[in-house]
DNA sequence: ACATTTATGTATCGATCAGTACAAAATACA
DNA sequence: TGTATTTTGTACTGATCGATACATAAATGT
């Protein structure tokens, strides 16, 4: 390809830019905190991101949505998915101070962006949903095998699960500490059984 | 008393900014925002609030936490109060979509403020945890009376009430509808018993 | 009437906001 | 060796940010 090459990883960028965004959202990380942060020039900034600094937020949204997929394929191919959501949801427990405090990117954007940016929130609700969908299908399949003995629709307890990990963004926060997440987590698991 | 009378209400004003940072938030809500919407110039804004826009912020939230008070002084005169938080869960699904969108305002300050302002971020967090101590107290009143056979130590059902609200706050952003949230309020009452 | 006090409206501050202009640098291709 | 193409760094833009300066208005107290 013709012209100067790139100095800059693209997807290194928006990693640094997801770091920022994740712990104080879209509208308090300014563009020179993200400029700062990356070590790039406005120039190239607006060079690689056209639509400023909503495109590179809008891109460090979807780089969390592809981990969200990786988990959900590993989930496809495991013969008790619901299992590995229990085992994610304990390993929350064990998560750095840090990792309490900034929560979940997605959960976060859907509460800061509901009046701000129409786009950003839809965009962020919609990977919300993809989750509650990953959490119904290993319900039912946990039903269909008879693993799962809770009568409650698979609907209703993967918005149990989805309302849950929301809530516990909250939780985390207030109690970044292993012992108390941990044994809450531990209850609302088994609620589904 | 001396001097001018004052032409604004002191409460009215936070009133009107509590409902801006209600839907924007802290940092997106700009004190143009706030002197447009009472009607109030800068002059007299900062003779009023001398901590400028962060203490009309922290007046909003202390308004908010009397509205808690004031249910919790309530639930204290009840004979269920248990009865009572239920059926204000229940309420909420009937709320307009407006309500749901905006959501729970000390909630939405939690997940907002953690990088960006640990006063307010912890001044929300306390109201929080005297809000998840009002579970506490109502659940032990009722285990004292008989009336909740549910085996799990109040402490723990009092953070999964908590944790409720705050999962609900994002839930309420996804579906803004009555039927879904009025099932799934049920659904996670009756785990409590 | 006049001094004092407080609230108000307006003009304005420096800082920062997101974003642009543009020339220099660094490559590929002719 | 040029010419085209792309990236980069820097200077700069107008707009907006939160906050202040200050004269004027409107009350009380003497």
């Amino acid at each position: 390809m013709k012209g100067r090459p790139t100095l800059f990883e693209n997807s290194e960028l928006v990693n640094k830019a997801q770091g920022l965004f994740w712990e104080k959202g879209y509208t308090a990380t300014s563009l020179s905190d993200l400029l700062a942060a990356t070590g790039i020039g406005s120039g190239s900034f607006y060079n690689t991101f056209k639509g400023g600094k909503k495109e590179i937020f809008r891109a460090a949204i979807l780089q969390r949505r592809t981990a969200f997929e990786d988990f959900k394929k590993e989930l496809e191919r495991s013969e008790s998915p619901l299992e590995l959501i229990k085992d994610f949801f304990r390993s929350i427990a064990k998560s750095e101070r840090a990792d309490h405090l900034r929560g979940c990117i997605i959960a976060n954007t859907v509460v800061e962006m509901t009046y701000v940016d129409e786009e950003l929130e839809a965009e962020a609700i919609r990977i919300l949903k993809d989750v509650e969908q990953m959490f119904v299908a290993a319900i039912e399949k946990e039903k269909d095998s008879g693993g799962l003995l809770n009568p409650m629709p698979a609907k209703v307890l993967g918005k149990y699960l989805l309302t849950f990990w929301c809530g516990l963004n909250t939780l985390r926060r207030m109690y970044p500490e292993q012992k108390i997440l941990a044994e809450q987590i531990e209850m609302q698991l088994a609620v589904i059984g």
